[in-house]
DNA sequence: TCAACTTTGTGCATGGGTTCACAAACGTCT
DNA sequence: AGACGTTTGTGAACCCATGCACAAAGTTGA
């Protein structure tokens, strides 16, 4: 019986997908010193409708004032604890070339809820270097550490024919969250979460719109020339 | 009057983010001498159903045989066609941290249709160092550049707060296709494309599901101690 | 040639997500 | 205290996306 409505209540994924945007816009105004936002103008900062910001507040429960909007720091907390941001992960990554240089280096991270724990590579001309105070070590090491300092989210920076074996290493280990930027798609066992972010899936996206963009330019020329 | 399936019908954006994976999938299999696939088995692949991957494929026109299959390479072509990779485009990094080194770096780049022709930063420890044959300048020279050769992809790899003025150049130049990987909701005005790839958003939509995951675990417990 | 089998392409139903529009709730000002 | 203006929270309508199920179309084998 739990008097939380965020634990209670089914999320949509669609809205666990916007919080983290306004979590950030919100921080951005509590260190502007912005006291209180209505939804309108919350809306407007993140380029959401206010309809839609309120709904998706709503399930986390009723955290605003009718005729005054939303206590900055009040809905801060409750989207960081609706997020589990309260408690904080260790995340360890795999595969320590550029990528995973930049993102151990992100300071993103460190910020609100993520603390690097481990960075593992094969190769070893990386062995013991240390980045952000963290010793890269051999991938085979990954499950005694979890065992002793458990890791709750695995990052793979593999190149691709690398990423099911890795996958395949961190699930053999219990850790069943997974961020891959490997541009290949893993196959785990149900239970496990894994998201995918890839570069070459934006880029083609961006390139169909421009092409759209482009045809469109071009059919317009040709109405004029032939009417 | 376009005969091409894939000019004249609006294709849906689900089905546009869906298209990249399904090429890269049937690249593999054309590397790995597959000729012929069959809705189900490349469904499983990619990991979805299997009507889902023929209904996105009628929207760029009808290549499959009933009965076979699909031809993979015919397959691979038009998907290319779709979406615009049989030109190619170049792109442009402005911020050479650690992020834009690994992402010039990145090999997914140049493999299908992209190409850098520019990299920019402001940092003078930087200058005219050369990354993959290009040398990073500083950023007031991107225009000059674009007017002579135009770039038609920009990627933002700054800290957030530099973000929003590197953007204001690029469309200034007259840039319309836009990759933004600093965390900030970027305003422009309408005709430029933006997306974003944002880690933190990412680790924080993990960590909301690892809390679910774990939540549910300590209230079965507790059920089992309180029946 | 024809029957049996396979697989595509798609009409239709279902479900989620987004947007509209408004009543309920709050603060403020007279 | 009461009327007025503002803003939330949400029911209802709409819209897009997903999944089912099947007819149409093709292949294979006798």
């Amino acid at each position: 019986m739990s008097a939380d409505p965020a634990l209670r209540r089914e999320i949509p994924d669609a809205t666990v997908a916007r919080l983290p945007e306004y979590l950030r816009t919100l921080s951005r105004l509590a260190e502007d010193g912005v006291l209180s936002v209505s939804s309108e103008e919350l809306a407007a900062e993140v380029g959401v409708r206010s309809a839609q910001l309120r709904k998706d507040l709503s399930h986390l429960g009723s955290y605003g004032v009718r005729g005054v909007g939303y206590d900055v720091e009040t809905l801060a907390l409750e989207i960081s604890r609706a997020l589990g941001l309260t408690e904080d992960w260790p995340v360890a990554i795999v595969g320590m070339g550029n990528l995973g240089h930049a993102l151990a280096s992100y300071s993103g991270f460190v910020t609100k809820g993520f603390r690097i724990v481990g960075l593992y590579d094969d190769d070893p001309a990386l062995a013991d270097e240390r980045v952000v105070g963290v010793a890269i070590r051999p991938l085979a090491e990954l499950s005694a550490h979890h065992a002793v300092d458990p890791i709750a989210i695995g990052v793979i920076a593999t190149p691709a024919p690398a990423a099911q074996a890795v996958c395949d290493a961190l699930v053999g280990a219990g850790i069943s969250s997974i961020l891959n930027f490997a541009p290949a798609v893993l196959s785990v066992p149900s239970g496990v979460d894994v998201r995918r972010v890839d570069l070459s899936t934006e880029l083609q996206i961006l390139a169909f719109h421009a092409q759209r963009k482009s045809l469109a330019a071009g059919a317009l020329r040709s109405a004029v020339v032939v009417p």
